[in-house]
DNA sequence: GTGCGACCTGGAGTGCACTCCAGGTCAACC
DNA sequence: GGTTGACCTGGAGTGCACTCCAGGTCGCAC
């Protein structure tokens, strides 16, 4: 099992040192293990983990909401429906997001052609 | 020209009575005008622009921004190509969001699978 | 043995976009 | 003429998600 530094997996995730500090601190990323100097050591699943957290987020999902969802990953295979449960919800609202967002494009191309039109 | 009391626009465009007050004092609304007691009278052409700025904010244009196109709009006519320039980048960036959505989605879509498959 | 760079901690500060509040005006209805 | 409800103002407060900072440790290169 092979550990990353601090600046490898800030390479790998895309996320700052401070909010992977942060993510610790309210517990969306579990207790981090420790090296014996006492720096940080991310497991391969921290990194996996990070990479579920990026999605999430990068779809919009409050950080609350992700804490939800890693208290039933932590708390075990019996909550998989719940996990299920959750990321389809979240599904949704992603779809809801991506049929808004290409409906307000569709405005803005109408703009864009009156302005053309005008201009 | 009609006009529209504060609780029509807030019926109207969804904005809260606070967020327009707000926008009006940033400047993102200009001023609006009164009648004899002082209450504000959102003109037609008030409650167009504001459809405009939901669709902007909807899409995750900054205030900041949206300020620079309030500029060009009130500047006249012959900022039209700046405004056609601005919102054709804005509409890369949401294409950009939109696409981003869709391969988060994926991701879900792909967890939600696994979980069923081991669930 | 000294400087450097990566890392540590707790806690304060930031930026965005509102949202709320206190205290007041005014017209209208009872 | 008293109460109600919609509205007014300036300014303070909120929530979210970080982001920054001071002061310190550690191991390695020079």
């Amino acid at each position: 099992m092979s550990v990353y530094t601090p600046a490898e997996v800030v390479e790998e995730t895309g996320f700052s040192l401070d909010t992977l500090r942060y993510y610790e601190k309210i517990g969306l990323l579990e207790r981090v293990g420790r090296n014996a100097a006492g720096q940080r050591r991310f497991s391969e699943e921290d990194v996996g983990w990070l990479g579920m957290v990026r999605c999430l987020r990068d779809t919009g999902m409050p950080i609350a909401t992700m804490l939800r969802f890693a208290e039933l990953v932590r708390a075990g295979d019996h909550t998989i429906p719940d996990r299920i449960k959750l990321l389809e919800e979240h599904d949704q609202q992603v779809q809801a997001q991506i049929e808004n967002l290409a409906e307000r494009q569709r405005y803005i191309h109408h703009k864009i052609s009156y302005y053309r039109s005008v201009g």
